[in-house]
RNA sequence: GGCGGGUUGGCGGAGAGGUUACGCAGCGGAUUGCAAAUCCGUGAAGACCGGUUCGAUUCCGGUACCCGCCUCCA
């Protein structure tokens, strides 16, 4: 069995993955709080640790993982857009708006991510299903002296852990002396933070030993990854600015109120997107969601493909020109996964397996970039197996990718043995067009036998650049014509032919 | 201000204390009616200054620049 390193944040190292029980695998990772679609910068950690989670899957079996990702659906900004409908008249309680409005958010999320090639993970617990753990949390903690109740909230006390700023490498007085926050009166120290906070009425509130209110954004995750994965677990992941204030306060929490266990063992944390260079805001106008791109028309295969192409650690830029390679790479992938079953040697693709040294290069802290490399070497190589063994480790599934980047191709052979014609097409749509594409081979390769011989190649030329423009790409050889429709392929425009 | 991370060839992007990364683009060639695709070949790097070492792009220190977090953004 391979061993998995991982860059442990807790430590600084990179180690190796000793789990606490190899029959189940336990992670966690911080979901989205789900008030809109989710942006660019949200899918990294997604496609990251779903490779994470195929490749723990691969290594212990995919029935001995478990893999937690929460819905944060207690938000302000949920709060508002609730508030707002309900001024504008719609129907419903508040609780009943918000959850419309989380339920609509959360099945988008669903889509885009699927999109993506990410596995649904094996529980996507709600922060608003798991009050009840969190009061009593809450309560443990306020018992253990690590928390108290002042002014209808309760707060963590901070100074009662001693390793608070750990993880971050902050220590609590050099935060004090650089804190920029504005810092609440009722505070016993200014780096307390909120378990509990009172509601007013236009909020969201559960009734609880403190009155009406609800929890803070840290507790939840303390309190789920409690109740579906214990005191302590292997791994927690998230982005890199979660690690400040979010996951320290998550480790105070719970090394707190579960003193017996010692929380993640591994501590994951990805690094930023950027696009163009620049970080992704609204302000400087270069601010997308995953759904922006799918509509586009970039699949969400070439997304996935540009994510893996830098290392999860690396802050990542999002490009065009990177867009247009991993399209380019996939196409040559698929067009080979398609090409006939004749020209290579038959294997039976259900057992493709991935080669030891891409297992290894993934499991060496995840080297995607690593194994897409190796992965381009198999295509070259014409190593069909170990190609599609690879690809489904990385979550690409092969059937699609043939769908989406191949869809057709028609092409005529002249050789010794004879002379004739393939079609190849995958789905009803690709068929038909492959049907007329194929009338259209037919009639180039007549003109340009003609041609040949007159020597005049100007109906040809004028054919081939229609069908270009329709974006099919024109390969004539001396063994024929192939016609393969290429990205920006629009089979309206094959009408200017006649 | 405090803390953390980064700086590799035209672009993207890895590994490794010493031997070709790789991809894209470029260039040369094969092939082609032209082209495309494909194949073969090829130049090009390690921000700056010091140190350790027989030898550093790879380890250590400093400088510059960039980025992130400290504000319930992944």
């Amino acid at each position: 069995m391979v061993t998995i390193r991982l860059t442990n944040s807790k430590t600084r190292t990179k180690e190796d993955f000793v789990p606490i029980d190899p029959a189940n695998v336990r992670m966690y990772v911080c979901g989205p709080t789900v008030y809109d679609r989710a942006h660019l910068g949200n899918a990294r950690p997604v496609v990251v640790f779903d490779t994470l989670y195929r490749l723990l899957r691969h290594v212990y079996g995919a029935d001995h993982v478990t893999y937690v990702r929460n819905f944060t659906d207690v938000d302000d900004k949920i709060n508002a857009e609730a508030l707002r409908r309900q001024k504008a008249g719609s129907p419903g309680t508040l609780e009943d708006l918000i959850h419309e409005r989380t339920e609509e958010t959360i099945a988008w999320y669903h889509a885009d991510m699927d999109a993506l090639g990410t596995l649904r993970p094996d529980h996507e617990p709600r922060a608003t299903e798991y009050i009840g753990q969190m009061i009593a949390m809450i309560q443990g903690l306020i018992a253990g002296g690590h928390a108290y109740p002042v002014e209808g909230h309760v707060l963590f006390r901070v100074r009662s852990y001693q390793d608070y700023g750990k993880l971050s490498g902050r220590s609590i007085d050099d935060m004090i002396a650089g804190a920029r926050v504005e810092v609440a009166p009722f505070k016993e120290d200014p780096m307390d933070f909120v378990l509990w906070k009172p509601s007013s009425g236009e909020e969201p509130g559960w009734d609880s030993p403190w009155g009406k209110g609800r929890p803070g954004w840290h507790i939840e995750c303390s309190a789920m990854a409690h109740e579906l994965l214990g005191d302590s677990f292997d791994i927690h992941g998230g982005g890199l600015d979660l690690q400040f204030p979010h996951h320290e306060n998550e480790i105070a929490q719970s090394a707190c109120a579960h003193p017996h266990g010692d929380f993640a063992h591994y501590w994951l944390h990805n690094e930023m997107l950027q696009v163009e260079g620049k970080k992704m805001s609204k302000s400087l106008g270069n601010f997308f969601t995953v759904r922006d791109l799918l509509d586009q028309g970039i699949p969400g295969e070439v997304i996935r493909f540009v994510l893996l192409m830098t290392h999860y650690r690396s802050p990542m830029d999002w490009t065009a020109e990177k867009a247009r390679q991993a399209e380019a790479t996939l196409r040559k992938i698929a067009e080979f996964l398609e090409s006939d079953p004749l020209t290579k040697p038959w294997i039976d693709l259900r057992y493709a397996r991935p080669p030891e040294e891409f297992v290894e290069a993934l499991s060496n802290d995840l080297n995607t970039s690593l194994a897409l490399t190796l992965l381009g070497g198999y295509l070259k190589k014409r190593e069909e197996s170990h190609l599609v063994g690879a690809l489904r480790l990385l979550g690409f599934d092969t059937e699609r990718l043939v769908e989406k980047f191949s869809p057709f191709s028609v092409r005529s052979f002249i050789a010794e043995s004879g002379s004739g014609r393939t079609i190849s097409a995958h789905g009803d749509a690709a068929w038909n067009n492959a049907q007329r594409v194929d009338e259209l081979r037919g009639k180039l390769e007549t003109l340009r036998t003609a041609a040949m011989a007159t020597k005049d190649f100007s109906a040809v030329d004028a054919m081939k650049s229609v069908l270009v423009a329709a974006g099919v790409e024109v390969r004539m050889s001396k063994s024929g014509v192939e016609l393969v429709p290429g990205p920006d392929f629009d089979p309206a425009k094959l009408e200017a032919i006649q």
